[in-house]
DNA sequence: GGCAGGCGTAAAGAAATCGTCAAGGCGTCA
DNA sequence: TGACGCCTTGACGATTTCTTTACGCCTGCC
């Protein structure tokens, strides 16, 4: 059984979260600040987290680095409208994905069977990512197409798919893009992004125009689709 | 069982390690300088070295040397976001592999099952790589033509190909072939590699101006295709 | 409707990388 | 000593990649 901590104030959102995940089979423990939560989750080892940002004592940055420092659990991330910056810094330091409220059960438990199925793969030493119409052989470091062509990546193209296709299904903010590619100085040049990630689709989408793998989230980063 | 040597001055992650690498039959030691972690190195004679590149005393680079000037151990170099140039300095000091903090558990143990994996079966998988032109003999180190005749390398250029073909379809690094060949000082004297790739061609390539298995990936490196 | 901001696309000049030829150095061996 | 093989180094054109500019599209907002 999956089990969740969930750390948020909304004592409401608490219960109602509490109700709707355990009858959907998942062990729920709650916890309403950021200094219970870290105690929490080094006493019960949830496989995710969900994390709200608004917390009272300490910041929902902070409570992210801090599970970060020696927990590799999947890391959900609440927030409010309009805190855009702050769910950037979240996604920087480490959260997997986001959920804006107010928001549908539904969405959210998509989300976290999302983050679980990730989880449960090997993750790394997986030698390659595969979808329906390419594989990318982190190994080899190659590209082929479903009908078996080898796609020719520049060293650019390749760094930049290999950090999406790392983390696969998780939302990579393009600060962290352009950090892992660029390097540090190039924390606000998303033009180089738009202009590589055109490149990529151009290679590896069925329809280019239509991305089903490299997916745009306006206004955060880059996804590469977890299907 | 095999035992590992963490070298690190954050005692948290000392801690942590020791604690997850203990639970998966990792038999660990831990050091938080560098001058103790070479000391710890000499006398515990590990199968595996995780070396932090922010030593409080030694560089990192100089402590990845002074390991690798008597013993062939895998090394893991831990590094701190921001430090790209170090990590490439101690990729060309000799370590194996990288790992970049914030890291997961799981990524950091799959790290070292592919380090332990390599160290285990350093040769000999293969005895011999075989194409439609030629066939590369690994152990009696021959190269013999489709026609029969034997062909005459010099001891660079056998390296060379010895290193590709051991890695065939796998994309290998300038650095790689560079630390591999000419030894952990060459890292970025590519010149080497663009005229001995050239004699390589002359003498294997059906079509030396139109390489088909003596491919260049440009800006990546070069790779032996797989057919 | 008009406007601003974020995103996608195409194309051209600048910069880096690669292939090739050839000359020089150094050691070995007859 | 001189010939030979091998490694190193230099030079230069050819090719590839990176960067930058320009423009069109869409969405949300006034």
């Amino acid at each position: 059984m999956t089990s969740v901590l969930v750390i948020d104030d909304d004592a409401l959102l608490l219960r109602a979260l509490q109700i709707n995940l355990s009858a959907r089979e998942y062990q729920v423990s709650t916890a309403s600040d950021g200094r219970s939560g870290l105690a929490a989750m080094a006493r019960e080892r949830p496989d995710v987290v969900i994390v709200d940002l608004g917390l009272p004592d300490i910041d929902g940055t902070d409570v992210i680095q801090g599970i970060r420092g020696w927990s590799s659990a999947p890391i959900i991330v609440l927030s409010a409208r309009g805190q855009e910056n702050q769910k950037v810094d979240a996604l920087d330091a480490g959260a997997d994905d986001y959920v804006t409220k107010p928001f549908g059960i539904n969405e959210l438990l998509a989300r976290l069977r999302a983050a679980t199925r990730r989880a449960a793969a090997p993750s790394d030493d997986e030698p390659a990512v595969a979808t329906e119409d390419f594989t990318v052989d982190l190994v080899a470091k190659r590209v082929v197409l479903a009908s078996g062509a080898d796609v020719r990546l520049t060293p650019t193209e390749w760094q930049l798919l290999e950090v999406l296709a790392r983390n696969r299904g998780r939302l990579v903010t393009g600060r962290q893009l352009l950090h892992d590619v660029w390097g540090p100085a190039y924390g606000t040049e998303t033009h180089y992004l738009r202009v590589y990630m055109a490149q990529l689709r151009r290679k590896l989408e069925p329809d280019p125009a239509r991305p089903r793998y490299l997916l745009t989230e306006p206004g955060m980063g880059y996804r590469m689709s977890g299907d």
